[in-house]
This record gives C-alpha cells, structure tokens and sequence, in this order.
DNA sequence: TGCGACATGCTAAATAATTAGCACATTGCG
DNA sequence: CGCAATGTGCTAATTATTTAGCATGTCGCA
C-alpha cells in the first residue's frame, strides 16, 4: 500500500498526480522524465488503477485520473517518511530544516501565521 | 542523481542508510521490507556504489556504506521533493502540516524554540 | 455524413531490476 | 594450526518493469 513499495515510473507518475490533483494521460506524460510513449503511460496508468492507487472518471472523451487516497492522506505519510528517513522522527527537527531550507521564500505573513499556529498548539498541550 | 530514478530496491536502501547514517550488508537486509538474500543486498550495495550513491570503508572484517551525500543535505532535498509534491512548492504549507500532524508529539521546550527560530528568521528577513 | 484527430484496451516484446549461486579471502577461536 | 563462520566479487538466471504496436471506438467539424 505505501509508496516504499512501488515501482520507479509508478512512483513518478503518483508523484505527477499529487502534484495535479487530477490528470489526464497526456498530462501525466508530458511531465514524465524521459517521457516514453503515449501508450506505455496508459498502460502505466492502468496498472496503478488496478492495484488501486488510482481511479478515474471520463471526462467527455477522456479519462482523468486521481489518487484513491486523499491528498492530505497522502502528504501526511510522505511527511511521516521524510522523519522517520531524516530526522529521527523527530518533527521539530524536521520543522527547523524546513525554516531553516525556505527561510528566503517565506514572507512576514506566512511567519506571523506560523507562530500562531505554535502558540495554539502551545496552549492545547496541556 | 536524484532520488527520483532510483529503482524501488535501490531507494529502500538508500532510506535505510540515511536512517542508520551507516550500515553493514547485514544491517541493511535486516531492515529491507520482504529481505532478499544476503548476496543480493550485497549486490545492490556495490551497483549504488558503482552509481555514486554510496561509498564504503572497510571496517574490520567488513564494509561499512555510507551515503556519499550529506546526510543534511540529502533531507534538504527530500523536503524540496515534498513540498513540490504536495504543498505547491510552500514552505509554510508544509510546516503547518508538519505541526498539525505532530502536535501531540512536540514538547512544550520544541515548540518554544520554534517560536524562537521563527522570531530569528522574521528579524532577518527585511 | 465522412474523415482526421485523439481516445482506449490489450498483448507481446524489449529492457531493467533483482536475485541466487559459486569461488575465494579473512577472521577468530578451540 | 586448522576449520567454522562470515566476509567479498562476480556471473548468469529469474522475475518484474516498461515499452511499443495494433485493433478499435468516439468526437467534432468541413
């Protein structure tokens, strides 16, 4: 079920469809690596809806593909992966790369809002 | 060179050597999910090498890998990797979902010095 | 309406990844 | 010292992944 246990192309092409929410196949070749042929990226996709990573509906003419599991899901057990891989598990840690990496892309908003965020979470713990 | 067109095998090991900073064969397959056999796990030790993934000391009798990327910066761009998946390249998406993942995991004294980063960073940033 | 552009499904072939096995070196202890 | 345990290197076979190709269906417009 989890993402350690999926091949390199159907990880890449998860990864295209977090990244979109929602794609059809040409999309999800036109951003593949060494992009290989139309088919074998339907082919790819079939593959995924059949182990149940991916769903789709059609949308006039075509299929547009999504996760099966929610995005939020998703993101949490990437998080989880990068800890437990890098940090020890620790979120703080991870908390302080992620400053520490994006400081310079971080406006004075989004830092006000983040504080916040602390400060709620300091007076919940208890 | 990046993760990305790392086989399935291939990133299992890697997420491990970054977990351990330094493993022998036998550690690795001990942690691999489904383990191979020994000689295969060597035999995927060498191929990273050969790649330029890993380097080895001899220590004892045996080898010790190591990755050849800082461990700091390997976690880098591991975040990198997961913001632009999941969080739309934003640093603040990213850290505000980290804290609401772990918030029962932070101790008070984390998120005190989060705060701290966090005033650091805001004080720089003009 | 008829045809070009663009879909899909499926299968078989090509390529890549993964594994086991054998030959041999080194360690450490009875 | 000698031998069991535990290393490594390399190669060849198995298995999994990835791909292209062909048959076929549908949409939209000249």
């Amino acid at each position: 079920m989890a993402a350690i246990d999926l091949s390199r192309r159907e990880r890449q092409i998860m990864d295209i469809i977090y990244r979109l929410e929602k794609a059809t196949a040409n999309e999800v070749m036109g951003l593949l690596p060494k992009p290989p042929s139309y088919s074998a990226v339907r082919a790819m996709l079939r593959i995924l809806e059949d182990k149940g990573h991916l769903q789709h509906i059609q949308e006039g003419p075509r299929y547009v593909y999504s996760s099966t599991v929610a995005p939020e899901k998703a993101s949490r057990s990437a998080l989880r992966h990068v800890m437990s891989t890098f940090f020890n598990d620790s979120a703080a840690q991870a908390m302080a790369a992620l400053l520490d990496e994006a400081a310079a892309e971080l406006s004075a908003e989004d830092l006000d809002r983040l504080s916040q965020l602390i400060e709620t979470a300091k007076s919940e713990g208890r």
